[in-house]
RNA sequence: GGGCUUGUGGUGUAGAGGCCUAACAUGCCUCCCUGUCACGGAGGAGAUCGCCGGUUCGAAUCCGGUCAAGCCCGCCA
């Protein structure tokens, strides 16, 4: 007598065997009991006959959820008895010996049903929602991506290290999670938001080659794409590396990879393409553009500067733009349908969404009477637009316009369902500019982050448009979301001073607010870049899944609680005192 | 912080001023059943329709507020 997971039953014909796991359902004619035992690896029937005497006794009390342990001989069924749908359906367990290994209250949430489930009750009652084959299954997955970039990271030198949790509250970026200190009252913690710092302090103590697949914490809002509180990076960095497309290069393979072979996904490009910031804003309206659908953003002002239609060339001599998109058939829209995207658009800041619809090979609209015929016909040509397309304007500062046109893309996208589940597009946007325009107080500032180095070093500085430096940064996008993030690190000292000095910030500022790593970097450090790749966002993206909680074991919901643990709890009085904290 | 949507037996849904003493499916309980596989059959229990207030002769249904959830904006690498 052996121990056996169900499906491995199959090979074990004649044998007598024993197996474990849960009552999934329990089919009680009367003289004949079927059980369906389920464990991770799938569900198996034991059939319980009267002449087990006690045994049957004990099967007839059985309900769902019960934990059990069957022993007995597996048999091959009759040919007409096969249950062809699931893998064991060939045999069954003819069961001698039955032990209740723990009884279950009926459940709150059935665990063998097809329902859709409200996620409320599926988070509260987690430990009952994982026990579902697709909930498996999903756990099975995030762990094989694991393996594989383990494996990937490995067979490239790169070594794990593991940096702190209690870390250092960081100037830069999102809200902390702070840990009171207990023996320094008043002093914090702070949960890292990425291990940055660390890693980069790693290259400088001479580990050439570190990953981590590391959890990390910021306390923002959470959305379908966004967990909250804490999730996964594979965090790499790699010293004596100067170029990012050293650090694309070497990591992109371990993602195609990743979609080809463990998500059996069809790669839409054969090379990952690198597109600057710039032309993805331009084109696309978005630095993480979803490149499985056209419906480019195309220019017009050129077209348009001297039209009729006084919106449009307010716009452009107000130094703003005219684009527009090209919405595929989309003159099958309803009146109430457009409304509907207008409301959109202007949601994202746009006056309103004109528009116009092609017909015997021109556009036409409402607003056609503006426009000269060689304009329309212009505005046809350009946008490569047939009858039956929709032609969709924005006209305003270009930042407004690429916003507007950007979300509207994505929005019609979903209304005609051009995102091809099966297939993975897959692009790096490079070329970050440094520095970026602050509207709302008038004044230049930090694009993104400050510790990448700008392209073309101390030299590149000195340029009078500031506006006009890039970094050496990164990100890759998968079907629209951002997937990873990296950089060329600024190691030099001069350089970072520089950096801070542009925006007004004295070599004092600096030193006091990025001392620690600043000590380090005077002191021989590697030139070094590295990434980091969103595990979560990857993985749902990788198994089709529209919400990032559905490839976590234990997300916290919209408001950050975890309705199981029912955390965050309230503290002792005591415990607080302890740590020096006042109670609000 | 703001916007949109939703809230009805344990679970998933229907009902949109009087057909509601709230329907259906599933689950649960009792009984019957020796080849089912989401077994089947008969019977039964289970809901103050999220909460508070208002309009009305009459509210699950309309209105106001409130709470909760989801999505989005803000925020966030």
């Amino acid at each position: 007598m052996e121990r056996t997971l169900n499906k491995d039953a199959v090979a074990c014909i004649g044998k007598t065997i024993t197996v474990k796991g849960w009552v999934n359902s329990r089919r009680d004619h009367g003289g004949l009991i079927f059980i369906d035992i389920r464990d991770h690896t799938g569900i198996l029937q034991l059939t319980i006959q009267p002449e087990s005497g006690e045994t049957f006794k004990l099967a007839e009390g059985l309900r769902d959820e019960f934990v059990i342990a069957a022993t007995g001989e597996v048999k091959e069924r009759a040919d007409d008895l096969k249950n062809k749908n699931i893998e064991t359906g060939g045999i069954e367990l003819f069961v001698k010996e039955l032990i209740i290994l723990n009884k279950s209250e009926t459940p709150p949430i059935q665990v063998n049903s097809q329902q859709t489930i409200n996620e409320e009750s599926r988070l509260k009652y987690r430990y009952l929602d994982l026990r579902r084959p697709k909930m498996q299954q999903m756990l099975r997955h995030r762990a094989e991506m694991y393996r594989r970039m383990h494996a990937y990271m490995d067979e490239r030198d790169f070594i794990e290290v593991t940096t702190p949790i209690l870390a250092n509250s960081s100037p830069e970026g999102a809200r902390d999670f702070l840990i009171p200190s207990r023996m320094h009252p008043g002093k914090f913690y702070a949960l890292p938001q990425a291990p940055q710092q660390f890693k980069q302090l790693l290259m400088v103590g001479g580990v050439p080659r570190y990953y981590q697949i590391a959890p990390v914490f910021r306390d923002e809002d959470p959305r379908a794409d966004r967990l909250y509180g804490e999730f996964y990076q594979l965090d790499i960095e790699m010293s004596f590396v100067e170029d990012g497309e050293e650090v694309r290069t070497l990591m992109e393979p371990l993602i195609e990879n990743l979609v080809t072979d463990f998500a059996h996904k069809k790669l839409l490009f054969e090379k990952t393409p690198r597109i600057p910031f710039e032309e993805a804003m331009d084109t696309y309206g978005s630095d993480k553009p979803d490149l499985r659908y056209g419906m480019k953003l195309v220019d017009l002002s050129a077209s348009l500067k001297d039209c009729g239609f006084g919106v449009f060339t307010n716009a452009i001599k107000e130094g703003g733009v005219v684009k527009a998109i090209r919405v595929e058939n989309g003159d099958s829209l309803s009146r109430s349908q457009i409304d509907n995207f207008t409301e959109k658009a202007k949601r994202e800041g746009a006056g309103g969404m004109p528009y116009m619809t092609v017909e015997n090979g021109v556009a036409t609209s409402s607003i056609a009477k503006f426009f000269k015929e060689d304009e329309l016909k212009d505005i046809t040509a350009k946008m490569e637009a047939k009858d039956g397309d929709l032609i969709v304007f924005g006209s305003d500062k270009r930042a407004v316009v690429n916003k507007v046109l950007g979300a509207l893309r994505i929005q019609f996208a979903n209304h005609f369902e051009l995102r091809d589940p099966n297939v993975i597009a897959l692009c790096w946007i490079v070329d970050f500019p440094f520095y970026e325009w602050d509207e709302k107080n008038k004044k230049i500032d930090f694009g993104h982050n400050p510790f990448s180095m700008p392209k073309g070093g101390l030299d590149a500085l000195n340029v009078e448009d500031k506006l006009s430096i890039y970094a050496d940064q990164y990100d890759m996008v998968m079907n629209g979301y951002e997937i990873c993030s990296g950089g060329v690190r600024n190691h030099n000292p001069d350089v970072l001073y520089e950096v801070f000095n542009i925006l007004g910030f004295d070599k004092a500022y600096v030193e006091e607010k990025f001392g620690g790593m600043l000590n380090a970097f005077k002191f021989g450090a590697p030139p070094h870049a590295g990434c980091a790749f969103g595990v979560d966002r990857m993985l749902m993206e990788l198994v089709g899944e529209d919400n990032i909680r559905e490839v976590v074991a234990f997300p916290k919901n919209g408001s950050g609680m975890d309705l199981m643990m029912n955390s965050p709890t309230s503290i002792e009085d005591a415990q607080l005192k302890e740590l020096g904290v006042k109670k609000i």
